[in-house]
DNA sequence: TGAGTGACTGTAA
DNA sequence: CTTACAGCCACTC
């Protein structure tokens, strides 16, 4: 059985594009979401590359530190998220377990 | 072919 | 609190 990475981000996107406005989720809750909590890193990977109808700025690293804030160019990270409600601060989101969603509690109510 | 790097995380000291 | 290390794997040189 080889793994599909294709698939896999196939399915990455898939769940980001799930996120709620005005939330935002974790690399590694998207990887354990999809049983791969070991590929979180593929998963960053995947935000890379991801298309524009792919939401990869409601998704932070644990600590809700935008760290991919770089990719976006300037402050359009920042910016997205402030227009969606939230609330950053250095490169942070503000009440951070407050906005967290988790996919896998969207996938019991499914 | 192999070493280095990275939008990460969990565990340990 | 910080620092270090391991695990994972695509990509670049």
């Amino acid at each position: 059985m080889t793994f599909n990475k294709e698939q896999f981000i196939i399915d990455i996107y898939a769940v980001t594009r799930l996120i709620p406005v005005g939330r935002v989720t974790s690399y590694g809750a998207i990887a354990r979401s999809l049983e791969q909590s070991r590929r979180v890193r593929m998963v960053g990977w995947a935000m890379n590359q991801s298309p524009e109808d792919v939401p990869a700025h409601r998704v932070v690293n644990r600590n809700g530190l935008l760290t991919g804030r770089q990719f976006f160019g300037g402050t359009r990270m920042q910016d997205l998220l402030q227009s969606e409600g939230l609330e950053v601060e250095k490169n942070k989101v503000k009440n951070f377990k407050k906005v967290f969603w988790d996919p896998l509690e969207d996938m019991e109510v499914e």
